[in-house]
RNA sequence: UGAGGCGGGCAUGCCGCGCGGGUAGCCCGUAGAGCGGAGGCGGGAGGAAAGUCCGGGCUCCAUGGAGACAAGGCGCCGGGUAACGCCCGGCCGGGCCGUUCGGAAACGGGCGGUCUGAGGGAUAGCGCCACAGAGAAUAUACCGCUCCGGACUUGAUCCGGAGUAAGGGUGAAAAGGUGCGGUAAGAGCGCACCGCCGUAUUGGUAACAAUGCGGGCAUGGCAAGCCCCGCCUGGAGCAAGACCGAAUAGGGACGGCGCGCUGGAAUCCGAAAAGGAGGAAGGCGGGCGGGUCUUCGCGCCCAGUCGUCCGGGUUGGUUGCUUGAGCGGGCAUGCAAAUGUCCGCCUAGAGGAAUGGUCGUCACGUUGCAAAACGUACAGAACCCGGCUUACAGACCGUCUGGCGCU
RNA sequence: GCGGGCGUAGCUCAGGGGUAGAGCGAAACCUUGCCAAGGUUUAGGUCGUGAGUUCGAAUCUCAUCGCCCGCU
């Protein structure tokens, strides 16, 4: 799983398909130059907190992430993850529960 | 026993699975490897990493000297330091407390403790001091006080003149204070004490202090108003900078055409010291040279365009990048800050940026009979140090202060 | 990383040591058959916060909080 990592990327992705949950809100976005991995990117704004807070919400999207996105991801495409204030302090299962539905919901929209 | 102040260090630990970096060797992949993979091993945020308020190191840029100006900063003295606006010690001032002396008291002086101060200059100059008040920096006669003259209504009267800063009142501030003498009433007018100014001596490295002598006192406050005096400061910042290096635009060299003013060399044409072609050096002028200006120098530039050839900068990669004014301990010097010396130690180096979740256990706090539940601050390195400032749950150690209880 | 600016009435802004102001808005009244416009009057302020300098601070100084902007 690579990182999206060019500001140019990231506004590839301003116009693209979102689904909205308490934690985040995803985009995703078809990139055929991915081939058979998959890109996920993360935002998180100076306007939820100091470098603390931003780091440990970084850190639990990352982790929850790297569990979710193998199982339920689809190839070839580019995600950015919006987060949101409620990722600070959410229990960790709801927090996957939810990256997985969104997941989901964004598969059945490509069919 | 329970509070408060000050100082000091600590900042839940352990285990498993994850994450980022490193790694001698081994195994697998591969034609092979310095590449990739798996496992093992070792290590992985702070006291403020923060604010960016000061001071440095480091790096690059800038042309060298002299002078002036500007801008900004600092400001008792001595020491510490790489340096500082920081730290330590002292001096002086201010607040509070205690004690003592004088006094009826108010209050004033001495001594001690403690807290505290952006603490040079106000007789270098300029400026400001609202309102109130008679008068506010060349001081000032409103009410008064005193004397003299006059009036007639002969009195706690009125008018005029002179003297007077002791009293009233205003104000943040009324031009030394208190007391005695003195006087028509008063006044440093005179005297004593205190204060102030000057000066000498002594003590102290010094700030300054003590004492003697002289002077009736001339000198209101504000410089975090302008300013004066002394001292300091070149600019930018690791996105600095160095190396490797795609495309495209731009750069350099050579040649052609062409090129501010002046100047006219070599060379060429010509028989020629005539004349012509030719245009170099130099001079003048202009521009740039990291705050500005002047002066003396110095360096670079004063077109472009076309053709040929050549090497450098942006994206990316590598490096700078962590061993350093380093940390811990002992000893010595010093009141201390700190310094010296010996021994030991190596402790993050990422780059859209590493620590999350959770099981159990441990520590503390709250709730609860208990089981247990919940909580554990402020906060995240980005080149590195020295300070300052601000944020902060909790418990610990040392020290000081007074309270209560007991002996 | 470096640098600059702002914070004053509900809103937009003046005031740069001496009693806090203007415009718009709000409220009441007048005017009108009613409304608008117009007129008269009134209320409304920890001058972001905390210290310091000063007799006196919105103003000067320092610290702090919040917001905005620029350069690389």
């Amino acid at each position: 799983m690579a990182v999206i990592k060019k500001r140019q990327d990231f506004l590839a992705l301003r116009n693209a398909r979102r689904t909205s949950s308490r934690c985040f809100l995803m985009l995703s976005r078809k990139n055929p130059e991915n081939g058979e991995s998959l890109r996920l990117g993360l935002t998180v704004t100076k306007k939820l907190g100091g470098a603390v807070i931003r780091n440990r919400i970084r850190r639990r999207l990352r982790a929850a992430a790297r569990e979710i996105f193998p199982l339920h991801g689809n190839v070839g495409t580019d995600y950015v993850l919006v987060a949101r204030k409620a990722a600070y302090d959410r229990n960790y299962a709801e927090l996957l529960d939810d990256m997985k539905r969104a997941l989901l919901s964004q598969r059945r929209d490509i069919k």
